[in-house]
DNA sequence: AATGCTCCAGCTGAGC
DNA sequence: GCTCAGCTGGAGCATT
């Protein structure tokens, strides 16, 4: 009869039970150390491996709040170095800005791209496809856009330009507050949905 | 005279001494958290937050590095989402490919960019400057022109269109690897410059 | 006025005053890095140390009450290897025993300590001053003890004798459960006195 | 053909893989959450279940080592609280003490046992077998003991006597020191054996 | 001296 | 909402 067994039994029963569990355990902790070295042996570098798989966990939708979120600030910094704002950033700062604008008016003809065209590139052989503009200009562009009430879309820059990054964070650095004292571009809003088991990864 | 102290006084010292520095230590943890916790409550991301500072230790070349890799792998695994690859990651990408194109010929004229022009946008009301095209024709653009051996700077769509990431995600699909077992471009470089303090970081 | 920052001024002071903070609690933990060195350095084992200095972080009751479960545990493994129960691991199983036994009446006459005396040990040169018998014989009389109902105090041996150890280890072993479904005295109990300021550590 | 796999064929593998791997090792943990979960609903503690598996992953060497120096360091500190130095911190402190003691000549009679019994303890209700002399008077005695050049094993008060543990605070406190700089009675000795598979638990 | 390993403080995500 | 266990990153240590 199992009720009658002493608190002692009781305890070996449950010590035993639990370090078979626990040797269980470390033994799949070492199974992914293993499979973790394994791809290091075969030229992946395994942080950049966490990172992903923790990306993994993720809905798309919460991997591109963060992204963004990541890269405003890092605008915010100075510290894009050359990349762009992902859309998504884009679209939370446009649309906070858009909620300040709306009430009034819709913002009036956006950006004429100006006329520079990406131009050629005709055998970049090691560079990026970069013009000849210095990016501190585009920076300074990129404030006085921002203090014109220009929108973060009117970038006129193209894809691998270093001065489209440039632009950015001069707009960044420029653009007003909204009004709100909370910025919201600057606020996590999305919410893991509800955890259903539908799982809703990025493709393989 | 100080080595006459007994073992005993020698340990009450040390831990006496342990004691008030971990004191010290406990202070400014919770000194940290609290201006964590005003960072939030101006409305900021303390996740976020953590991630900045953490880059900030970095140099500029890490940064660039790492957010290289990310990219690299995700969109191994078609997980841009949207996103186009850093610079950082193409010449990663492109560097690995000439080395294998290198010693027979010089890449001949890369991608004359295809007649699609960013055009219009004139008012891009809260969507992003998307064009009409289906991002899976682009990839599968990507794709061929990865077996045409093209190089990942040819992508011919303009920033800020998602067709521009789809089609680096088809490139880095099909792209043959360039014989070598280990992918270089998978692989991190660079070395911590050996800490001499004379700080490089991003701008503040 | 400060209420007109930016969002990118506030972050930006936010970013600054993080790590100027952090910077400090780093250099916090290096102190306390260096005091444990200078503590190894005296030849005193640093994980004992810091187990010492989390001991010293609870109240006498808090220790009390750890080391007596802890023993407690480790007697029904058959793990105290030569240690005796601590007193208040005694108080703990004889209490339980003794809510058992309270409705019907006191336990009578206990153990009249049988005629072994600690046997002189007149010079035990580098010894424990242990007696002849055989612990694993002393284990068997704490069965018998505790299956004729003796209190765990009535244990006969002295101090510093493994035959201690082993009888407790015995009596722990056989000790029928007092009925209750839960083994009171495996529990925990008590709880941080509220956390007020007034501390009552162990004197240093 | 394997070697023919593409990076990114390669990439998707080790991902794959890694993730499914990680899926087992999750599992583990929970199932050993849910054992650990089994055994507080059972009435045990979980911190005390989890400080017991991790001493029986150790030798019983290592266990001994571990016990001592922490009731040594204790002792030293003040806070045994009643609990007398295990066996093997007696051991230790006495060894280094022999040590000193040695080249002249081996400690002459060491401790003639006072002719302190335990003092039958008819029906100590619930309190220990515990004696009228204050604990500090045998701390005092303990002090005079070690300055008079007593051997730790000396201790003349029995088991479960806080006396017991006062005075062995009391001369761990007066000790004098060996001489050597380093006190080799607070530092710690044995390696764990090597590795090998014969595990030498303590019984279950 | 460089490298691999082991351990510990801190952060993240769940559970009550 | 807070606590708490697991995990990650980094530092210290031993080893070759």
């Amino acid at each position: 009869m199992r009720g009658m067994k002493t608190p002692r039994e009781q305890l070996v029963h449950h010590v035993q039970n639990l370090e078979r569990i626990e040797a269980e355990r470390q033994a799949a902790a070492e199974d992914f150390s293993a499979a973790l070295a394994g791809a290091k042996a075969a030229g992946f570098d395994p942080g950049t491996l966490r990172v992903v798989l923790r990306l993994r966990k993720l809905t798309p939708g919460q991997r591109k709040e963060r992204r963004a979120l990541e890269a405003i600030y890092l605008a915010a910094l100075g510290m894009l170095e050359g990349d762009p704002l992902p859309d998504e950033a884009r679209r939370r700062l446009d649309e906070e800005q858009q909620s300040r604008d709306m009430p009034g008016k819709g913002l009036s003809e956006a950006g004429s791209p100006p006329s520079r065209e990406p131009k050629a590139t005709p055998a970049p052989p090691p560079q990026l496809p970069m013009n000849l503009k210095d990016p501190e200009d585009a920076r300074q562009e990129g404030r006085a856009a921002a203090a014109a009430g220009k929108r973060i879309y009117d970038n006129p820059y193209p894809a691998g330009d270093p001065c489209r990054a440039a632009w950015d964070e001069g707009w960044c650095e420029k653009k007003k507050s909204n009004g709100m004292d909370t910025p919201a571009a600057y606020q996590r809003r999305s919410k893991p949905p509800e955890k259903n088991d539908k799982d809703e990864k990025g493709a393989a």
